[in-house]
DNA sequence: TTTTGAGTTGTTCGA
DNA sequence: GTCGAACAACTCAAA
């Protein structure tokens, strides 16, 4: 127990000195500060960090306790239930405030509520920030005063609003709280897989944290944004941002993104179309955001009615194939496989495996949710919840069901030469491009030049699509009889 | 209240 | 090879 007065900054998607109003506020207090992270499983239940999401969480933490310390700042680790552990700590501290900014998955939501209650109690304040979004997710609303179902007027509406505030800067002068208080280590978490060792293509791929993201808005800026609006389709060419675990972890944040891309079109007039609609994709995860604030069981839950009699499949061998890369359709496992290896997929290659799961497969939209939260980095409740109803035909906005991604089309009008199969499907790589995406009917002369050998080291397809995409329609008939 | 225009990302078929 | 239409209605959001 201290007698001095102190501020506490409870960090969680938010690992970040800039544009950290939670930070800022706390430093502008005068008080000492000490900040605290806390690892809370259970009170996540099914929503734990995933794999891939517990890799990078460890870098990322680790890079902010470095520019913590630099700032004479202490990072406290803790792991347990964040509803003991930070009114604990604020007493033990005798912090005045509690600072944190707002996290929106359903589950901390309540919790957070929680807490505030219990610090409140013990006279404690909280003051909370929004370092997450442009705008709080209940901002926007229709005329009529209903949350948004639709994109584009939930995307005019966001750009008729004044400019998200600008981003903060880093405090600079803080005062560490001078007391030796316990910390974990943060190896002992066992936050990266040691045996057996998976991260390899992960560590090669990323580096997580602050300066880490911000380096690289900034050469997505100035190398990326001019070609974005014509070659972000295109997995086989590296065009997309890449910033979405860097956002998902509070690394960098919308608001620092959205005034970074509008100060770069100042000076680039020509990247007016691609900056705005990489703005766009910004609006999107808000989209999501807004979605799930509003709809909570949103990840869980069929959000159209008429969809929850879907006739799904029990299908676990198609499903385990699907993980693996293993569905003898090269843009399907090529995309598979760069997630496996690298924690993260090209994004129109995600709406290609995922219509391919739940229409090609029948396997339902929460099984692909629940892997691609364990293997993305950038697993985010709201996105990846959205986007799986999204691409299932029964989220907000969906795409209509009859609108069945085939495997071959697509490979074949967005990775045209093949670079990206080549890259992630390797024992294709010599088969020419006329074959690469449908190689079953490449001739046997082709094949063994090639050397592939179908069903012995590729797949064969392990469903034919057009029977597939004929099933699926099928399927939907189904459920709007059952709807009339 | 009613009307109106529109809705991220596609595929197939037939001319 | 290319082009336009059909695909299925339904719901959303604003006027």
């Amino acid at each position: 127990m201290t007698a001095q007065k102190s501020a506490l900054v409870w960090f969680r998607q938010d690992l970040r000195l800039a544009d950290n109003p939670a930070l800022a506020r706390a430093a502008e207090t005068g008080l000492p500060v000490i900040a605290i992270f806390v690892l809370d499983d259970d009170a996540a239940g099914a929503w734990a960090h995933g794999g891939a999401s517990r890799w990078w969480l460890e870098g990322s933490l680790s890079a902010l306790r470095g520019a913590l310390t630099e700032q004479g700042v202490v990072l406290i680790l803790r792991q347990g239930s964040a509803e003991a552990i930070v009114p604990e700590l604020a007493s033990e501290i005798g912090a005045a405030t509690v600072f944190w900014n707002r996290c929106y998955e359903p589950w901390r939501i309540a919790r957070d509520t929680r807490i505030k209650t219990a610090l409140r109690e013990r006279g404690i304040a909280v003051d909370s920030g929004n370092s997450a979004l442009l705008h709080e997710p209940w901002v926007l609303k229709t005329k009529s005063g209903d949350p948004f179902k639709v994109f584009t007027p939930f995307w005019k509406a966001l750009q008729a609003l004044e400019s998200p505030p600008r981003p903060l800067p880093a405090p600079t002068q803080m005062q560490g709280l001078d007391a030796s208080i316990p910390s974990d280590d943060l190896k002992s978490w066992g936050l990266r897989p040691a045996r057996p060792d998976w991260a390899k293509g992960l560590r090669d791929t990323w580096q997580p944290g602050e300066a880490a993201a911000r380096e690289h808005l900034s050469c997505f800026l100035d190398e990326g944004l001019r070609s974005y609006a014509s070659h972000r389709d295109f997995p086989g060419i590296p065009s997309t941002s890449r910033l979405s675990p860097h956002l998902h972890f509070g690394e960098i944040g919308p608001r620092q993104i959205w005034h970074a891309t509008l100060h770069h079109l100042e000076a680039n007039p020509d990247a007016q179309k691609s900056g705005w609609k990489f703005l766009s994709e910004l609006a999107w995860r808000e989209f999501s955001h807004h979605l799930l604030f509003h709809w909570p069981s949103l990840p869980e839950t069929t959000w159209r009615e008429n969809f929850r009699a879907f006739p799904w499949h029990d299908n676990e061998d198609g499903f385990l194939a699907w993980t693996r890369g293993a569905t003898g359709y090269p843009i399907v496992d090529a995309g598979m496989r760069e997630l496996y290896a690298t924690g993260w997929m090209h994004n129109r290659v995600r709406m290609i495996v995922g219509s391919f799961l739940v229409k090609d497969l029948l396997v339902p939209w929460q099984q692909g949710e629940a892997w691609f939260w364990d293997t993305l980095v950038d697993a985010d409740l709201a996105n990846n919840a959205a986007s799986w109803q999204w691409v299932a035909g029964c989220g907000a906005d969906a795409a209509p069901y009859f609108r069945v991604f085939n495997p071959i089309t697509q490979g074949e009008k967005f990775d045209p030469e093949g670079d990206y199969v080549r890259t992630w499907v390797p024992e294709l790589a010599k088969l020419p491009n006329e074959f690469l995406h449908h190689p079953w009917d490449a001739s046997e002369g082709t094949l063994r030049a090639a050397g592939v050998e179908l069903g012995v080291n590729y797949p064969k397809p392990i469903v034919d699509h057009g029977a597939a995409r004929k099933r699926a329609l099928a399927a939907f008939e189904e459920i709007k009889k059952g709807a009339a």
